[in-house]
DNA sequence: CATATTTCCGTTAGCGCTAACGGAAATAGC
DNA sequence: GCTATTTCCGTTAGCGCTAACGGAAATATG
């Protein structure tokens, strides 16, 4: 409510009409300096907030990017957001976030919720989606892009690392470093599907050098360094003879090395380490953690420039795929 | 545009006003059985998204709250809007974000935007703001809680803890288990308001016993493991008697942390470390780090609550501050 | 100086929806 | 049976703003 303050207050306190009131306001060009600055001066002297709510409607304008991400706690999607900030920040445009969990069904609702402000641009993670999202997105003449992953078939547009090639080649990594008895260890997947494409590219990259994955253990509930660690203590009681781990995020991965530093194992001697997303945070262990950046900030940036193109151009340009590349990231852990 | 379906088309496929067509598909009570069918059953057929543009300018109610944090990377806030989205799940309410980069004319900016859009409530992060950002809150009739913090002197209502007491409390926990050569390691903190007070209110609480802090370092730019690691060995070169350093944050207790693994300094031993807001990520750390709980999720929580609280009642109901109790988690490493 | 052009501002008509009222049909009451 | 009540639906008006047009005044053109 902000206050009951109308255009037509300002325009009545500047002597004009609302039309030129409205016009001095957003600064359009058929108004003269002078009745400009009354208007400027009328609306803040009674501390006039323009209501968005009817400019929208009559503009037929809603200058909001809708974002659906699964969380804001994994440290992941953060930089995402980041990335899409600063896209965003020399236009008009604005990023709004909406929060699924991890849940299917959440991510349709936040969607259509989404859709009913008619945003600019839709901004959603993961290629994955229920039927009833599905068809509300195929349905919608808003520009979509799905980011993270490239591993499906987009929508619409998309912008993503391949997760299959990521586990994939840190398989490859791993065997090149003559490691062989090899673990994996990460949560439960069945609604990560990023995750799990990882394995998956992790599993066929082994075999594709004849190796097997000795173990592994993909615990309920999301990750934390605390169950990283834990869940290495295991793993390592169980196959004394284990020489590797590839772990499913970088913040299991610290949790494996922080096992490693209190058990006294030596890295990569004893056991090599894994993981993925490069997290800054895991600047900061005693070893060079293995990972692959997962370009966070990166596709972020690219997802909303996207956007930002298709707002420009009226004409519908068509859909895009990008699949950035990622590379393994030795590190000294492997 | 999601398509340019209106209620006009789903009434005249329903064979409807469009008056009952909006009351069916609102479940309003003024609709038989049969007719609601008949509506949902058109609007499902075409595919149609309802204009909440439109709607919240006829209803002049936005089930929005804005939420106007500095920043999603900090891995401090994550959990405030954890808090806030649990609260406001089962209502109508939907949360709305906006970053400020810790920078005092963008929060402005962001608040005049939320603002323009009519919020049912406003949630903004930290008790200091512009000039300008305090003359439109002073003036809006938004229910407006800040959070986080209680040292200062709220515009309406407020939900926080106290980081003075804190980094008092702090200091007393400290000097009691025999610690005196006392440091401080944080980031710059002009635009950090809240470790700022941690720091005045721990140095008071080394003053009450007569104590001065040996040394201090304000490095500039965010917090990260890696530098909470490279200054405190710094910090040891210039002092080698220190035996406790207090950190601003947990993320560089944790790279204070990694420094005394790699350099063989027993924790608390030879060097007591402490940090602040008890960050999850930090328990899996070979020590249990002492820290202060933040409450986030609980502020989120309670600050999401007095948002829905104030939208139920028609009255405008008092302005209220909640300065929740914190305590030292002593851990082990002092 | 008359005409063409530009600059500036107002009027009209809606954007897509809902609040509020009113009225007809169906049910209840006695 | 007729009136009182409830159930259901439509009509009117308007939320606060802007697109589009048009027209008067100021300036330019030759």
């Amino acid at each position: 409510m902000t206050s009951n303050l109308t255009l037509k207050d300002v325009a009545l306190l500047a002597g004009v009409s609302e039309m030129t009131a409205s016009r001095a306001l957003r600064d359009a060009n058929d108004v003269s300096i002078n009745t400009r600055k009354k208007v400027m001066d009328a609306a803040a002297s009674i501390g006039y907030v323009p209501n968005r709510i009817a400019g929208s409607l009559a503009s037929k304008k809603v200058n909001l990017v809708g974002v659906v991400i699964p969380s804001v706690k994994s440290y992941v999607f953060s930089e995402v957001l980041d990335g899409i900030s600063e896209s965003l920040k020399p236009s008009k445009l604005r990023p709004v976030f909406g929060l699924t969990d991890y849940d299917l069904d959440t991510e349709a609702d936040v969607i259509r919720e989404m859709l009913e402000w008619r945003p600019s641009g839709l901004i959603v993670a993961g290629l994955e989606h229920s039927e009833i999202a599905k068809k509300i997105l195929k349905n919608t003449t808003t520009p979509l892009i799905e980011i993270m992953d490239t591993d499906g078939d987009p929508i619409d547009s998309c912008v993503g690392v391949s997760h299959y090639s990521a586990g994939y080649n840190m398989a490859l990594a791993i065997m090149e470093k003559g490691h062989r008895r090899i673990g994996f260890l990460g949560t439960k997947m069945s609604s990560d599907f990023r995750a799990s494409k990882r394995f998956n590219g992790f599993v066929d990259g082994l075999q594709s050098n004849g190796i097997k994955l000795i173990d592994q253990e993909n615990y309920s509930s999301g990750s934390s360094v605390e169950k990283g660690k834990n869940f290495t203590a295991e793993m390592l009681k169980r196959n004394q003879d284990l020489d590797c781990i590839y772990c499913s995020t970088d913040v299991i991965a610290m949790g494996a090395v922080m096992h490693c530093l209190e058990a006294g194992i030596s890295i990569p001697n004893e056991l090599a380490i894994a993981g993925f997303n490069k997290l800054s945070m895991a600047s900061g262990l005693p070893i060079k953690l293995a990972t692959t950046d997962s370009l966070r900030f990166e596709i972020g940036k690219l997802a909303a420039n996207m956007i930002l193109e298709r707002n420009e151009q009226n004409i519908t340009n068509p859909a895009k795929t990008i699949e950035l590349e990622t590379s393994v990231d030795m590190g000294t852990s492997i």
